[in-house]
DNA sequence: ACCGTCCTACTACGTGCGTAGTAGCATCAA
DNA sequence: TTGATGCTACTACGCACGTAGTAGGACGGT
């Protein structure tokens, strides 16, 4: 289930809201790039339709949709998306990042930090 | 300039032959994932009016064709794009390729290596 | 009971992309 | 020279997406 980057910030909004009606989401969307009330209604819609979105309870006559997929699941299926056009090798990505600035070496210290710990304690979970 | 999965595909092609023929981009894609010659072409030829590859000469009647970009440039731009995805961060980028094994330990400290000594030799270039 | 407001459901449209067919020119072998 | 083959240029089509309008139902105040 592929969501695409409009689609992305829609669920962004929802998985910090926990549940949102549409309006709810318009108003979250930074003014400069909020579009017509009714387009974010069709992208809520399709987001449902691809079932990365529940409909959760009627409050008025408003629908309150809710996240049906995890932050998580959805990031890691861009990063895989995203891989493949690398060619299915994860340094180079790393190694641009750093090159262009995206990432430091400190970044880097701190991740393999919380990492180690990570794999420490649970031994890999899972 | 924003080019596709299948594009890139191309592209990655005629970086690595520096230039070739529709035909010679054609054969060397994967049998399995091998469209028609013309949708090849068709793509060829959207990359030129992209600008992303240019006609180089002419073999029998057969045109050559050249990357017009490079390499990096075209990954930084996916990058870019997949950053803005992920709310402009990089660190959670990183994390996610440790947590689903595509990326280890061993990696980061090698590409921590290859960093320390790239700064070290240029000051960060240009 | 009625009107305005808000929401949903449906429809629409332009663009980009993956896919490919066709017409016609070029080239090469016989 | 002529026929086969290969290449280019053009055209086409369906789907996904971003974008939004419209019709009509629901609800709340007066």
């Amino acid at each position: 289930m592929k969501l695409t980057k409009f689609e992305l910030e829609i669920m962004t909004v929802l998985w910090n809201l926990e549940e949102a009606s549409v309006r709810e989401v318009c108003e979250a969307l930074a003014e400069r790039k909020r579009p017509a009330y009714t387009t974010v209604q069709t992208i809520v819609q399709r987001l449902e339709q691809k079932g990365a979105v529940k409909r959760t309870r009627k409050i008025g006559n408003a629908l309150m949709f809710a996240p049906a997929v995890t932050r998580k699941s959805a990031y890691r299926r861009v990063l895989d998306e995203m891989l493949e056009l690398f060619g299915g090798s994860a340094q180079p990505v790393v190694a641009q990042l750093l090159e262009s600035g995206k990432l430091t070496l400190a970044d880097l210290k701190a991740i393999e930090q919380a990492e180690t710990k990570r794999t420490a304690a649970k031994g890999g979970r899972k």
